[in-house]
DNA sequence: CAATTCATTGAATTTATATTCAATATTTTA
DNA sequence: TAAAATATTGAATATAAATTCAATGAATTG
């Protein structure tokens, strides 16, 4: 690759990088272009030459988050209980030491619940339902004994609730302490 | 009161049902006036007759919320861990039972942690800090044994995200059913 | 019931923001 | 080094949303 389009890559992220920290820290609509440019210290014009729209910039990151750490939850081979801890452990992980795909995961569940989001990156993550297949591998964990009893979707939606809420948190203080995974596996495990 | 004067209190609320749902679903920068008086069922221009500003009308909406279902944080004379099992309890209890309570809680939150809300707004909440107050009500809990050792602050972080990822889970939808607050209470409660 | 006050509307205005564009500077290529 | 391509800017332009306003209808009061 020439030296001129690494340097053209190299703005792109610059840009996709600041944005992203605007869009989770203020949203997609109170984030403006502007902003974005000022952060990474260019015009709004040559924002522009970057990257067609605001949106088309939301669609990168989106496109980019679908692709990296999304592939985390893989429940193959696995015991029910244990997909939850390992899941919860590398999502905890990667939200103390790669502050991009901690905040990437926060990004996905704003586009994912925040209606404000525009509505063909809501479409292109309507596959991501994330609750069907997890309250299936409770119902598997509850017949074995290993977690605990009752709804278990609502058992998902607490579980789901829970790491996504600390998500939050950290992508926003990043100086807070971060809870352990087990904490929060906790909500789901069978007393023995 | 005179039945004018009711009946613009009622008006009024209507507005402020509507923002507040409108509000928790899309962000402040993205929930449009139109949005709001269409919601209502009125004209745009009407809307500016009850409400000076949508800063103002979001204002409102946040005093409203100050005054109210905050107040369910009283631990005086209380086991650490018996206020935070109540604390839950109650705020499950308000996510099932009033919707209006539930989803102002999700607004105060939003509120608190968005950065794009107006400036004045974040101010009058920045008194509203919970964290202080719980981590040292956990470290009592720790103390006495009830609540499991770690970081104070980590735990005191983990179990108020928790709640507040599945306060918003249940004000965006509403027909998923609502995890048990005992189950929450577990991220923070030493096994026995 | 006439006068006054309040509710309501839809269109006009203002303001904020996204997007385009013409001009200039810089880098690459031949 | 001259021509071509690309990067960059700041100033237009276009668009969308907030806010104002003059006019009309409905309720209330004396």
């Amino acid at each position: 690759m020439g030296v001129r389009e690494e340097q053209k890559e190299k703005r792109r992220n610059e840009i996709l990088s600041a944005g992203l920290d605007l869009f989770i820290r203020k949203g997609y609509a109170a984030t403006k272009i502007n902003d974005i440019a000022e952060q990474v210290g260019m015009s709004v014009g040559l924002l522009f030459h970057y990257f067609e729209s605001k949106e088309k910039l939301y669609e990168e990151l989106i496109t980019l988050g679908i692709a990296g750490p999304m592939s985390v939850m893989d429940s193959s081979g696995m015991e029910p209980l244990e997909f939850f801890e390992r899941t919860a452990e590398q999502i905890f992980y990667y939200i103390q030491t790669e502050s991009f795909s901690a905040k990437m995961f926060v990004l996905m569940n704003q586009a994912f619940y925040n209606e404000a989001a525009p509505q063909r990156i809501r479409d292109m993550l309507q596959d991501f339902d994330i609750y069907t297949p997890t309250t299936a591998l409770i119902e598997m964990g509850q017949a074995n004994g290993t977690i605990r009893e009752g709804n278990p979707y609502a058992l998902a939606i607490a579980y789901w609730c829970a790491i996504q809420g600390v998500a939050e948190q950290m992508a926003q203080t990043p100086d807070a302490p971060c809870p352990e995974s087990n904490w929060i596996v906790d909500i789901i495990r069978r007393k023995v």
